[in-house]
Formats: structure tokens, C-alpha cells, sequence
DNA sequence: GGCAAAATAGCACGATCGTTCTTTTAACTC
DNA sequence: GAGTTAAAAGAACGATCGTGCTATTTTGCC
């Protein structure tokens, strides 16, 4: 009848740097560099202990299952993402040059990811018809950033930047549709010249959904010569 | 009972048609089967064994290894591919109905894949960075589709169907973009209203390369009033 | 019907998978 | 430095994988 139950641990609160969430953190990120490679599906714990330098069970109890690995490895890619898409996005102006900055973001990640994967589009072929968890955090993770873009498409719609009567869902899909004819035809088909493709086509879509009357005047219903930048 | 009892052949004109094409044959219709749904990667003798209530052996006889057998099915998806999206557009005038043909039949068979999935789309994330004759396989057939758009692209400019200064291969990205996001915001994140949206999109690339002077003046140099469709 | 060949089944192999359990080592608190 | 807890390793499990080998069945031709 050990007095061991006072409760005299206050290992609860303070801590939160322990060695255990630093190799965590460290595991998480050669995850994300296997997943990124081979896929969400192919993430293998034997593969990852191999590379971490660890034992399979050591890797494996910091999850306590594959699943649990695979959706961290997807909210670290997202916590990456918005660190680099979206939040240097927002430091710019509502409307257009914001709308732009994110797509040029978007792009320049993208156009990295020629070499490394894609996340979203990987784990988007993987799990589309598989329920569970795992795809429920990537769908969430890929709606979110839509949504936002979606966001900043409705703005440069209403500051009068672009056309009044477009449709938000339309041009979010055709730009989306840029982002995934990049990856695919730069990773997979090694074709040349995608990156520059994919600035055209956005230019494109500005340029169909423009609103003449307010920025940029181009020829069309107007008259007036083109100004500025 | 399920593979084997379709009635065979009575070799009238040699032995073209034996027992052994005609199991390999459903055995490929229903890999293809499995590869749509799950990947190439993740098809595995065993389950496609199972499927069609074969051992394990007889089926991998029939192709001596796996690549093999991925390469098979891949073959059969560019036969189906090209009868269901190729050949029927090649009845239309050369031009630009040929080519609302080849996008029309291309969107219409990625619509129904929304269900069953397509393998030019899935096999392109799984292959990617992975050399080899399976690699290979996927990469011609998708490139003989491309390269059959392009020149109907192409043909539509040269006989003025389209604008005359416009990049085929920027248009051919354009288009291939759209497929790519019809394919991921249906499949995946089961976004209503996506096939619409790929519509839609392939009007605007023809409004915006479309020649006016040749096809359905619009608004646009001229000053005549934009007729809305 | 008999016979050679083709087609299929049966079985076993090494490897790898995710996971569980047990034991040892490292980290942290006093 | 001792004691306690967290972290990592070790070993083993059942399953599944692709594949090779050897029987057995089926097919096609005389």
C-alpha cells in the first residue's frame, strides 16, 4: 500500500517539447517525403523506420496505426501548403492581386512539386472512391484551400476587377483545371514548357473574365487605350 | 462456370480463337476492371484470382509476370478508349466539328468514369517517377491520344476554324485541363454539377481562339452587339 | 477413343505488410 | 543519483504479395 497515487506529476501541462514529439516531428517529415514520392497507399512503416534510422515498432508507436500516420503526413502537407500558398497570399491587396498572388503561390508549388508530388492530386487518385478517415482529412484539407480560393475569385468579382456576371464555381474550376493539366503533363509526360502553359491559361481566364470597363482596358467594347503596367 | 463456359470456336478457319485467348481475354476485361477502381498498383493476382474464380497460378501463367499483366490491361483500355472516344470522332468533317467530337466523346466517357475511374489519370500519379516498360505502356497510349487531338487542333486552325495565331499545344493544355478537373472535382471531391462546368469551359476556349470572321461572329473587334447564346 | 499439347490447379518459397506484446533503453523529476 | 515514466527496440503473428515448380485437368487434332 504504496502512497504513489499524490498527485504530485505535473507532467501534464508544462511540457510540451519532449524528445518523443521532436522524432515525431522528424518522422512526420520523411513521411511527407515518402508519401510525396510513392503515395499515401505506398507509405510503408518498414520503409520509413528504414529511412528514419529507427525500429518498425518505434515508428509505429507514435501513431498507434498506418492511418493515424497517414493523416498526419496530410495535415503536415497542409500546414506546409498554407504556409507557403496561402498565408503569403493574403499580404496582398483584396481582389485581383490577391486572387493573382495565390495562383502564382499555387503555381510555383506546383511547378516544385514536378520532382517531389503532389499531395492532393496523388491522394486525390488514391482515395476517391475509399471511404474513411484518411480521405476524409485530405477532401478536407483540398476544400479548404478551394474554398478560400473560391473566396478570392468572389472579391475580385465584387471589388469590379472581374467580370460581374461570371460564375465563381466556373472559374475556380477552369483554374483549378490549369494547376492539374501542369502537374500532370510536367511530372508525367516530362513535357516542356507546361509551367509557361499554365501562366498563359491563367492570363486567359483573366482576360475572358476581365472587367474591361474597370481594370486594364483591353480591345473589346471599349474604345480607350490601354494605360497601365 | 464464369470464365470459361463461353462457347468456343470450332477452329473453322485454324486455331486462331483457343480456350486459353478466350480466358485470357475475360481475365483482362476483369483486370481492367480492378486497375480502374484500384490502381494498377493495387492490382494483384490474388484478388483478380478471385474475381474470376481462377487459382492464383492459372491466371499468372497467362502473362509471366505482373508488369505484364499491367501492360495488358493498359493495352485494353486504349483499345476501349480509342472505339469509344477516337473512331467515332473521325466521321465528323476534319475541323472544328471533328474536334468538339473528340472533346465531346473524351468528356462523355470521363463522366461515366466518375464511377469506375480512369486509368490514363491514375496511372500518371502511380508512374510518374517510376521508369519501366509499364511506364512506358501508359505513356504512349495517353501521348497517341494527345498527339490525335493536337492535330485536330491543328486542322481546325489551318482551316480557319480557329484562330489563326494561336499555339495548339497552349489550347491542347487548356482542354486537357479541363478533363483533369472534371475527373478530380467529380471523382473525388463528388462535386456536383463539374460536367457542366467542363462544358462550359471548352465553350470558352472556343469563344476565346474561335475566328470570328470565319465561325460565329461575336462581340468582340467589331462592334456589333454581343448576341447571348 | 487415344494422345500430345495447352491450360489450369496445387503447393511452397521468401519477402513485406500492419500490428501486438514484451523487454530494454533513454529521458525527465525529485 | 534514485525512481518513474516515456521512448524505442526486439521478436513474433497472420496475411498477402509475386513467382517458380510440379501435378492434373482440359482441349484440340488424328
Amino acid at each position: 500500500m504504496t502512497v504513489s497515487e499524490l498527485p504530485l506529476k505535473p507532467a501534464r501541462d508544462g511540457r510540451v517539447l519532449q524528445k518523443g514529439q521532436q522524432t515525431k516531428a522528424a518522422i512526420i517529415d520523411a513521411a511527407l517525403g515518402l508519401a510525396t514520392q510513392i503515395g499515401l497507399e505506398g507509405l510503408s512503416i518498414g520503409a520509413l523506420a528504414e529511412v528514419t534510422q529507427m525500429s518498425k515498432s518505434g515508428v509505429f508507436a507514435h501513431f498507434g496505426s498506418r492511418e493515424e500516420l497517414q493523416i498526419s503526413v496530410i495535415r503536415e502537407y497542409h500546414g506546409r501548403f498554407e504556409q507557403e500558398v496561402f498565408y503569403p497570399a493574403m499580404s496582398e491587396p483584396r481582389g485581383l492581386p490577391r486572387l493573382r498572388a495565390m495562383f502564382a503561390n499555387w503555381m510555383q508549388r506546383t511547378s516544385v512539386e514536378i520532382d517531389s508530388g503532389c499531395l492532393y492530386i496523388s491522394g486525390a487518385v488514391e482515395f476517391d472512391d475509399r471511404a474513411g478517415p484518411v480521405r476524409d482529412a485530405l477532401a478536407s484539407s483540398v476544400l479548404t484551400w478551394l474554398a478560400a480560393l473560391r473566396r478570392a475569385i468572389q472579391n475580385a468579382r465584387e471589388l469590379g476587377h472581374l467580370r460581374a456576371d461570371l460564375n465563381d464555381e466556373q472559374v475556380l474550376f477552369e483554374v483549378h483545371g490549369l494547376i492539374l493539366a501542369l502537374h500532370y503533363e510536367a511530372r508525367f509526360l516530362k513535357n516542356p514548357g507546361s509551367i509557361a502553359r499554365a501562366c498563359a491559361g491563367f492570363d486567359n481566364i483573366l482576360k475572358q473574365y476581365g472587367n474591361d470597363t474597370a481594370e486594364r482596358p483591353r480591345a473589346g467594347r471599349s474604345n480607350k487605350t490601354p494605360s497601365k503596367e
